[in-house]
DNA sequence: CTGTTAGCGCATTCAG
DNA sequence: CTGAATGCGCTAACAG
């Protein structure tokens, strides 16, 4: 079902031409006159400016773009919108383009790498100057069009795969690696996890990998672990808590992939009566508000999503020809204690 | 500072005219292909589709549009998207707008209606088919150019105000009005507000007046508020709980503009040894899932933010025509006893 | 079923 | 400092 909609003419009458015409100026004038370029004589650009707000003069921008061959839209690809996550990497987003003038193009592809094929092919046809797009796994067409778009590129979120241009992130593999060594400083041996389906969230999948990966370094395994089919929240991560907890009441800390799950944990540790740290410890994943209010605030890995976005369009302005060698920004994490492991 | 990025030649080489060469046929059967528009011949249609495959052909959707009048980019005006209700607001849209081919351009005014302003006259220069914008609260100039511009208008959140076009949304003096009924109801007579800087978030304030005017109908009213000037969330929740409680010890409920800053006041409780909802009841906002996810559910007023994105592209999508008389959809909302008060 | 003609509204040359 | 001519890439309208 496409939606054409057709554009009502009332707007499309005023003009560059109609403008000119009342200014008695040519049409030229008047555009150099909004875009504050070539030298324009005082007593001119008053009579234009005049003449546009007597008009209501709205500039076309697809006129503009096609005829100038530039654009200011930047595609953003997003798998998600329900995880706040992603709103934050969009905040930071908008704040890097703010003063720019540069509008951001929104595509949400809900985890399917088809979607985003779909997704990005459409937003490719807006000629955008620059696209931004979530991780690095994309299919083979999808890769193709990015390349061959001659754009710049950021692929955000992830650090460890080699970009097509641009890839600003954390490496989730060292974060997981990270979170399975301190907790193992910090005591704990009998580890558990509680997590989602690992087709939905590749990079939940990467920490969690990192965290195998560092307790058998450590001699260690992990003793079961409860995944769930369904989206990520506080509920889900309350639920899984308790399964895990019924097959595996001698845990001494259980894992997650995300914040949401891990409060969802902390929840049902209160209404079960489990003391959190002191019978079961609960390590999260993002840094989350949420968490930090808690009563014991919990441990965590802190990443920083705003910074994400906004070093994504920083590094994208920084030159509009794409480099040769890929460019890896690493915005980091902080393993954060809390009260909670 | 303008960023005008100047597009790489090399994908704009590819152009119908390259296509149709190779296929052999007109630009405008290449066009009708692509469009699925008019007969074509099944022969035809193949040879057509191979080019297009074979040159990478991406349809250059600035140069469509300004020939076809016809624009498949919404805009979207939000004030925020940390505030987790607009992100929801947003997936309702994307989800109204799934295969129908039309993106959001989405911008962000921080509650300031002169941004707000700039970012309307700049996404009314790319000629979108319709305008999603928060609130009915905008300046003249605003205003005035969502008149004129012809397109459909849809107004978020409040349908208090007569909209321009459409409003979508609830009452928000009627939840604030029956969170008044409701609590006094239950038997609560002491009532505190812990809120925001009214303002930032009008509707907030709007609530805040229909629940003073219910305490007035009832001959009560409310006993002490304090307002944190800074931006909503679940920290100052607990922080200005602790303010209120302090100067007022004996207040048997505390209302909270939104559920974010009434789990913070559920976690001061859990602090200081406050029992909810015995010794002092809290009532939030919005019906996040984290309020459902607490061990006592936060009683709240479930509003329906995804709805209202979704309700809103419908109605657009209905007709491109701009009726005489403005369009109410309430999306209604709905009290949730929980169990903190 | 396909092609021809014309033009969308603006910005980029190049002249003056 | 300003203007005239030309074309961006595509599609509507009309032919055939």
């Amino acid at each position: 079902m496409k939606a054409r909609v057709r554009l009502p003419d009332r707007k499309s009458r005023v003009t560059l031409t109609e403008v000119a015409e009342l200014a008695g100026v040519s049409e030229i004038t008047v555009s150099r006159v909004l875009r504050s370029k070539g030298p324009i004589a005082e007593a001119t650009r008053d009579r234009v400016m005049e003449a546009v707000r007597a008009v209501g003069y709205v500039p076309n921008k697809i006129a503009g773009s096609l005829a100038s061959a530039d654009s200011n839209l930047f595609g953003v690809v997003l798998p998600s919108l329900s995880n706040i996550v992603f709103p934050e990497v969009l905040q930071g987003i908008h704040a890097g383009l703010a003063r720019t003038g540069i509008q951001p193009v929104v595509g949400v592809t809900d985890y399917n790498l088809e979607t985003e094929e779909a997704l990005v092919r459409s937003l490719l046809a807006w000629k955008p100057a620059a696209m931004i797009i979530t991780g690095s796994e994309h299919t083979a067409a999808t890769r193709k069009m990015l390349v061959e778009s001659g754009i710049r590129i950021a692929e955000l979120m992830d650090i460890d795969p080699v970009p097509i241009d641009i890839a600003v992130g954390l490496s989730h593999r060292q974060a997981g690696y990270d979170t399975g060594k301190h907790l193992i400083a910090r005591g704990y041996r009998r580890f558990g996890y509680a997590g989602l389906d690992p087709r939905s969230d590749i990079r939940a999948r990467i920490r969690f990998e990192g965290l195998v990966a560092a307790l058998s370094d450590a001699g260690l395994s992990l003793q079961d672990k409860v995944l769930a089919d369904v989206p990520s929240s506080t509920l889900v991560g309350s639920a899984t808590t308790a399964r895990l907890l019924a097959e595996n009441p001698n845990l001494d800390v259980v894992v997650y992939p995300n914040d949401d799950m891990a409060v969802g944990g902390v929840f049902h540790c209160m209404g079960a009566g489990i003391s959190v740290p002191e019978n079961l410890a609960i390590f999260g994943f993002n840094g989350l508000d949420i968490g930090r209010a808690l009563p014991k605030p919990l441990s965590t890995v802190r990443s920083n999503r705003f910074r994400i976005g906004q070093t994504a369009v920083e590094q994208i302005l920084e030159t509009s020809i794409r480099p040769d060698r890929p460019t890896v920004v690493n915005t980091g994490y902080e393993i954060f204690e809390g009260a909670t492991a």
